[in-house]
DNA sequence: ATTGTAACCTATCAATCGATAGGTTTACAA
DNA sequence: TTGTAAACCTATCGATTGATAGGTTACAAT
């Protein structure tokens, strides 16, 4: 029941920082926040980051981090699983989803930076993520489960759900979770699937196993 | 045949910086891109860029309106208009996202700073096309052509899908823009359906009246 | 030829940026 | 008590920012 965001343990300055450095670029963007906000933010003076972070492209850099390591990391175990791809593709939504409404930190500006040259040693593994996301659909494809769809088009449409999503819920750690997880990604195994009717047995074969 | 951005005449230094701007505050952020960045890529001085726009803001400024005024007209005409909800929606989305495809700036940054209040003045119009969106998907619901999901989540899907694909396009004006928007449209659509079998008519429909 | 004006130029400004230097406080182990 | 290292502070740096001042060029109208 106590976690550190809940209840009244003091959280580290470090993590402050990143907690609200999140939310201004989420707001302002990366290069719209100044230092100097964030210290503002945080109740610190502005050299005082520099304690804690070597520079701000290296705040940033972490939040990417954050985003991308596990995201990529179960896409990728998915992609390669036996089984229904539709259902891997389910299971693997929930998932992330949830993870970023739970995250107490605000992603937005994540993809907004992405392609900067400043962090262009995270691009990879971003990269890495989508090849993995997109391998899952061409497999529900091939398998007849969806419909023959434009494969890079479905990969888009559902990572811009995704992304909204972060934006949506902004680093507020929300406890419907679990809840809008699988709200949206209902939403998109529907627009996929050819047979409406297997829904519930993907659901129910997805909590599962 | 012949338009200002396919053949060789001269396009307007106003309007050259207004789509390199967007290009590169698409990129870069609206922050992150300098005026000099600017002037370099539309090839001019960086004072120069002060003899067609008052400053750096109304560039950014002008771009927002370009993306907002003439959904927000067409939103809420469909919003008010008589006939099948599910029509009207198919047939605003479809408006849309073509509309996206086939404009020569990248629109990517503006979701971005909307919510700067650099751009407070901006603010009142997009959520006014907000409340259009979200009123003719709540009429789809009451009228039973949509399932009963959460408005505002089924709202906030379609806005990040369009959202996604301003940033995928980015301002190439791309000749599959209807292409691209009827395949968006019937995605959402897909998801949202009660009956599946609807789909065709209401295709048949949006486009003759 | 002269005037007017739009469109560009060079030179430069004050403000703000990210970051560094170096001193002070705090907490805890020896 | 003393040593020491983390965490903070004030003061300040050079670089870059958006924007202004004022001169030059191109060109159409009179």
């Amino acid at each position: 029941m106590a976690s550190p965001e809940t209840n009244g343990e003091e959280v580290p300055t470090r993590e402050r920082i990143l907690r609200e450095a999140s939310r201004l670029f989420g707001k302002k963007g990366f290069h719209g926040t100044s230092t100097r906000e964030i210290a503002n933010a945080v109740e610190i003076r502005q050299p005082s980051l520099f304690h804690h972070f070597p520079s701000k492209r290296d705040i940033m850099a972490e939040l990417i981090d954050i985003d991308h390591s596990e995201s990529a990391a179960v896409a990728e175990r998915e992609a390669a699983a036996e089984g229904s791809p539709a259902c891997r593709l389910y299971r693997y939504l929930v998932w992330d989803i949830s993870f970023i409404c739970r995250c107490p930190y605000d992603l937005t500006s994540v993809e907004g930076v992405i392609d900067d040259p400043l962090f262009a040693d995270k691009l990879e593994r971003r990269n890495a993520l989508k090849r993995a996301r997109r391998s899952i659909i061409e497999q529900a494809i091939e398998s007849g489960e969806f419909l023959e769809v434009d494969a890079d088009l479905a990969e888009k449409a559902i990572v811009w759900i995704m992304q909204g999503d972060i934006a949506e819920t902004a680093g507020q750690a929300v406890p419907e979770a679990d809840q809008i997880a699988q709200q949206l990604a209902t939403f998109i195994l529907r627009a996929l699937l050819k047979d409406q009717d297997q829904l519930a047995a993907i659901k129910a074969d997805a909590h599962c196993g």
